[in-house]
DNA sequence: TGTTAGCACTCTGCTTTATCGAGTGCTAAT
DNA sequence: ATTAGCACTCGATAAAGCAGAGTGCTAACA
């Protein structure tokens, strides 16, 4: 690939600068007037030739200005934007917004998406960590009344599911006592991925005397644990979209949009830390893997607590986008998440 | 008021039945051949012309045919509209939707939300019942780890919550036990509505030597009892709305129907249940309190389990809507939900 | 007296045509 | 290498023309 001197580079960041702002292709005029290139706009239109030939830049039609390739915006993100500084404002609001609730992981996330997407003005999403390699700390049941007994479940990240279940009636309370000391010696400091279904039947079988209270009891706690290992996904700020004139003017394309974030799982894939292996990772137009956001791009970040817990969380919006003050917004809450989560952890008393 | 003949009902009732399905003016000529009504297109302009004068029906502008008014939908929904017939398929697929989970009741609201939205195939909506009047059951603090207790939180409807709250280390495991007796002895039986601040502090003052542990205990609980009272929405089928061409045509009143979704609180007025009196309500267009769906009509239903747990679940759509199937759906759904809350809390066995 | 056929008139939506202007690419001069 | 100048392109917008659906009115009819 061709190196491009360090002119080409200014003239297409002032483009895509450009762009972004206005969402208009921009012309050679435009470039000499409000950049301080030095340069004549027959020049610069030279170079926006070689640009585009080059793959940096396009023309919707001749005689129109250019806009900027995914190419384009990828040697943009890479290179050539400059570092956004968040205002003081804007850093005081995401920890404070973040430091408010901090009595569940889900809701950490869930208020980080919500200011995330304040904050940048775009589509925000976020899912919570994965917990596969988190460890039971506690199974306790509880009787609730006769036939009823509250199975919960505890993991070392202090994650709490419960489950209510129907047993016999016969059950007297002594015997959950007893059932919860079995479990916790078989189970405790397993994986959430340890414990799978043969595991659970290993156990029914070998205390499987009393089978007709066991088993729902059984059955609560492997309900526990699905529900632990299940992400949720949070969305905010899905009719930001219609602040940008591609989506207003496409009536088609705000809806398969929003048709998008409501599949639960591909929003499932697109924050699938697995697949990001960068802490800021951005995915311009075709570089995405879904055909509806292609002309989209994401900018997600990861979230990480020791090793096992890793969570992501990302902005989606127009290829157009404020990649800089996005980049800047979700390193900064990515840091702030996982410092808040560690909070959580280590049981600072709440404010 | 006049009272209007039976022919003009017949017309009228023709009228709306097809702008409800075609979203375009109707004319007299498509009712003369569409309908057999057994009259000529001139009769029926002239009836027309009375129904736009009584207010029933307006004209877009001279030259285009008849669209009905909020006043000529009220009529349709109150006399005019036949009852609609569920199919087996979709009674089915209700019932067997509303089957699957049933562990707990916010899920079963969920469950009813979507599949309200996909048989309907507007956007559907829904509020998990208002537990104010649901009593204390069971109340327990359980020791995680030195420092950190577990308050859980269960209502007579078997509602569960929990909330993990840091203690002084020093708290000997058996001390949670003798502060769930005294919890249980003081709350058991009340309503969440009666749980004031003023009551736990009351309960702080009675017992509360060891003051730096039962507090944040105490907090727990009121943070528990909070979230109990706390009823959540669900939206579904959002996205239905790109379906009408009233929207499509005009993105703003799409924006503006999205953006209003957006705004729990205005989601909590409309399904407020002390608000709605009837079983089936159906507000239209200028009916509507906020402005921003004075052009949306509004179906809800309200289902109810004893005296003291109601909830409500509705539809939003164009006025343009299909009442009766609307209202045919919410109907059964409703009372399959009154079904599955009551199996829920007398303790069926799940399926 | 209620119903209907006929007709002139209205108004929108669509298509066609004309015009404007931003922006380009090329050439020739500096 | 840069730039001024110029002819050319093409979309966007406005104006004009046309077709069709629907109305209201009048007059005839049963």
């Amino acid at each position: 690939m061709v190196l491009l001197d360090d002119r080409k580079k200014r003239i297409l960041q002032a483009i895509i600068d450009d762009y972004i702002d206005t969402a208009e292709p921009v012309g050679s005029r435009t470039i000499a007037r409000k950049h301080e290139l030095g340069l004549s706009s027959a020049t610069i239109r030279n170079e926006m030739a070689d640009l585009e030939e080059m793959g940096y830049l396009a023309q919707p039609h001749t005689s129109a200005g250019r806009i900027p390739s995914d190419k384009g915006y990828r040697l943009y993100v890479d290179q050539l934007m400059k570092v956004h500084q968040l205002t003081p404002e804007e850093t005081e609001s995401i920890k404070s917004a973040l430091e408010i609730k901090i009595s569940e992981i889900g809701q950490l996330i869930r208020q980080a998406s919500s200011i995330i997407s304040r904050v940048t003005k775009y589509t925000s999403m976020a899912i919570t960590p994965n917990l596969k390699k988190s460890t039971l700390k506690t199974i306790q049941v509880i009787p609730i009344e006769p036939g009823k007994q509250l199975v919960i479940v505890v993991t070392n990240n202090n994650v709490v599911r419960n489950c209510l279940v129907r047993t016999p009636v016969s059950v007297v309370p002594d015997y959950t006592v007893r059932i919860s000391n079995i479990l916790n010696e078989k189970l405790n400091g397993l994986t959430i991925e340890q414990v799978t279904a043969n595991l659970i039947n290993e156990i029914e079988d070998e205390i499987g005397v009393e089978n007709d209270v066991l088993m729902p009891i059984l059955e609560g706690v492997s309900d526990c644990i699905k529900q632990v290992d299940s992400p949720e996904v949070y969305l905010d700020g899905m009719t930001n979209i219609f602040n940008f004139p591609e989506f207003r003017r496409d009536i088609r394309r705000a809806r398969d949009f929003l048709n998008i974030l409501d599949e639960k799982y591909i929003m499932h894939k697109l924050l699938d830390t697995r697949k990001i292996t960068k802490e800021i990772d951005i995915k311009i137009g075709e570089e995405n893997e879904f055909e509806e956001i292609k002309e989209c791009s994401l900018v997600t970040a990861t979230y990480k607590i020791g090793d096992s817990l890793v969570g992501s969380l990302g902005v989606i919006g127009p290829t157009r986008m404020e990649y800089s003050k996005v980049v800047s917004s979700l390193d900064f809450i990515r840091k702030q998440i996982s410092k808040e989560i560690r909070k959580l952890l280590e049981g600072e008393t709440r404010k």
